[in-house]
DNA sequence: GTACAACTTGAAGTTGACTTCAAGTCAAGA
DNA sequence: TCTTGACTTGAAGTCAACTTCAAGTTGTAC
């Protein structure tokens, strides 16, 4: 129990699984040295690291978002008061869009209760572009755009 | 354009690609049926279905669902408004369910907010188990339980 | 009758975030 | 030194919900 640790323990406190890691590693989202013979060893930093990442992922981003932001973040020093403020208010944001398009659907749920028109016209429900209007690049929490209406070139 | 529509019409109306189309053909999600030819005809009423599968996408469903709860609905009757209702009002909880846990979270990242810990011990961002608690088989909105711990037998 | 767009099929590809596998190597306690 | 659990790698598999492809067929407007 020396001041690194082995995939098994790494994966152990941070929860995340020791394949995961081992992705994570070669996706250039985490750091690990080697012993002589070939085995990662990781840094007690690289637990901060991880929590940055499982928070991350609960807020929705991608992991190439992910590995953004962390780019963002000075590589070996801790990250200041500041970064976090900035990145966790654009987290926020994020979380807020999310939960005012999921109230705008439910809203749309409220309004087609006892209607049952689903009438492809009509309905906003089976119909919400303008519920759901255009998330960009940013949703993570809805279901996605029903695939994008790709024109078949068939 | 009698009271069948071909595999491109349907498309058209409903919103869907052809190749959706006939996915959720094979599926059994929707039915069609053939000229003697063998290409598809849709009846009009299956708009009302392909009307419905939207909306239960939009509300997170999957096809799996979406399926199930189709063939709750009689068959070839439409729905009754009492049907309607009773789906309706279980995709509100759905959505309730989902908004909630998103406010947590939210609320979770303000506690955050200018404390930057992260200590995975601490942090309720990075160690949300209590925050978004047992989602049970429903959430669709949150990014998935950051993949089964998943006991790797190495 | 002919052209040509629209259609058909089964099989394979896509995406993201991993997991699983096979076959072999390392590390540490007894 | 031996054993054995922990570790390594690259490659392939997984999931959902489709999309894309290739090669061939149908329907219809002219």
């Amino acid at each position: 129990m020396e001041d690194v640790l082995t995939i098994s323990e790494t994966a152990a406190r941070s929860g995340f699984s020791a394949s995961a890691l081992r992705y994570y590693e070669r996706e250039g989202l985490i750091d690990a040295s080697r012993t002589q013979g070939g085995q990662r060893r990781f840094r007690r930093s690289e637990l901060r690291r991880l929590a940055f990442i499982a928070a991350a992922r609960h807020v929705g981003l991608t992991l190439e978002e992910i590995k953004e932001a962390l780019s963002l973040l000075p590589a070996e020093r801790t990250p200041t008061k500041a970064d976090w403020t900035r990145i966790s208010r654009s987290w926020r944001h994020r979380l807020d869009d999310e939960i005012r398009a999921l109230e705008r659907l439910r809203d749309g749920l409220d309004s087609c209760i006892g209607c049952g028109c689903l009438s492809l016209q009509r309905c906003r429900l089976s119909n919400p572009n303008d519920i759901v209007a255009d998330r960009g690049s940013g949703a993570v929490f809805l279901p996605k755009p029903l695939h994008p209406p790709s024109v078949e070139h068939q």
